[in-house]
DNA sequence: GAAAATATGTACTAGTTCGAACATTTTTGA
DNA sequence: TCAAAAATGTTCGAACTAGTACATATTTTC
């Protein structure tokens, strides 16, 4: 600036312009926006990025994401809603209705460790988003309707296993959610500082199996045990 | 900047200077600034924190937080180190040598869960620091040693409890660890964009009560059951 | 009671970044 | 085929922000 600035410029925009063969593509070119802002996004929070730092990443011009998006903050809007639509999709593939209803968790454990697992993108997505007190999420209001699905169907599968004497304990299918969630979000959202304080690797195969295990364990324990006897003692 | 600048300004810092009388009082300074340091970094992450915003929160001035602290990094391993050793203090409190050992787990979710809830300062401060893959806390250096008493002492109840036949599963202290931190983590990392979904308050003290009373059951659930046939049939 | 050390206030600089203005090229449609 | 529309490249400016320079005030120490 100090040196370029303010000399002798005046609208030479021209001289420099290379004339190059070039496909316009403005699919792709939206497709690779959103990617690169959703990684740099993930990466740095909303706040940590710079719209230059998704131009780069693209190799398209900072001028190409304004003229599709407007603005940074539609752009985050834009990537929130994508990486949520993602996640959804998948999930709704789960299956759920199996015969023996542990099997159905298990199955909806092993999906929803690994889909946060193989995607820490998401996952910083969602810390960064709760960072700002969800203000983008709440804006974009079609994200409720999308959730309510996974509620109904985990009660099914607790209904069953109720019916068949498989589950000894009452919980809400809200509960279930919170707890498989908490547990597979937090294995990703919180490595480095556990690495950091524990000096271990948690993205090892080793490790990886490991922790599902567990959180396997943890989640069909819960509605395996009975502790009403304990628990009313001492609450 | 551009009205006031440039035009006839050259050292006339003096004239507006306001002599009123003044305490002078560092250690209240420096309490002050890392108190609202703290809050800001929590609520606008590293990157999004103004060291301005700093000071007009603790209405001293900017100059004073370079003088105690020097750079914005330092300060945010500041902020960094003085929250996590208020955590291991007040742990450090707990009554994990209980004659049952389950009690002495229900002192430990109790202690985690609230110290989580009642500090969402602090979750959030943990939350941005892993979205900076922990830079500034590896640098830290001290954080490891800290955490490990924590470790032996679950250590320590949990075989006892295998010796009293109250627990059926092994886990290791590690794992427990983990979920437990995980779920009273999560309970409030996540409160944002779980409230934005399900449209539910989480700081209700219905909602806090509820909560807690699954973390003990889901906790105690893990030790208490043995889903091994079920497990290895299926994995 | 003065000099040294400590503490605080104000103005400014250098660098960065969002967004806009301007220039050019490719595609589309009549 | 040519004009309008869509897509893309380049430069600039206004605003913000970390950190510095300079001025001043208060406390401590000898």
């Amino acid at each position: 600036m100090a040196e370029s600035g303010a000399k002798s410029a005046k609208s030479q925009a021209t001289q420099k312009y290379q004339r190059q063969q070039r496909t316009n593509d403005p699919d792709q070119t939206r497709a690779d926006i959103l990617e690169a802002a959703e990684d740099q996004f993930a990466r740095r929070g909303y706040a940590g990025t710079t719209i230059d730092s998704i131009a780069q990443k693209t190799r398209r011009s900072k001028r190409m994401i304004y003229y599709y998006f407007n603005s940074k903050a539609k752009l985050y809007v834009a990537v929130l809603e994508n990486a949520y639509a993602r996640i959804r999709v998948a999930e709704a593939k789960v299956n759920l209705g199996e015969d023996d209803p542990r099997q159905s968790l298990k199955n909806l454990v092993d999906f929803c460790f690994d889909f946060h697992f193989d995607h820490p993108t998401y996952v910083k997505l969602i810390v960064s988003e709760n960072l700002n007190e969800a203000k983008y999420l709440t804006a974009s209001s079609l994200v409720g309707e999308l959730h309510r699905p996974i509620l109904q169907r985990i009660d099914q599968c607790l209904r069953l296993g109720y019916q068949k004497e498989l589950f000894h304990q009452v919980v809400t299918p809200m509960e279930i959610h919170m707890t498989l969630s908490g547990l597979c979000f937090f294995n990703v959202s919180n490595r480095a500082t556990f690495s950091a304080i524990f000096d271990a690797d948690m993205t090892s195969a080793a490790a990886r199996r490991a922790r599902k295990q567990q959180i396997l364990l943890t989640i069909l324990g819960r509605l395996n045990t009975t502790m009403d006897g304990f628990v009313s003692d001492f609450s």
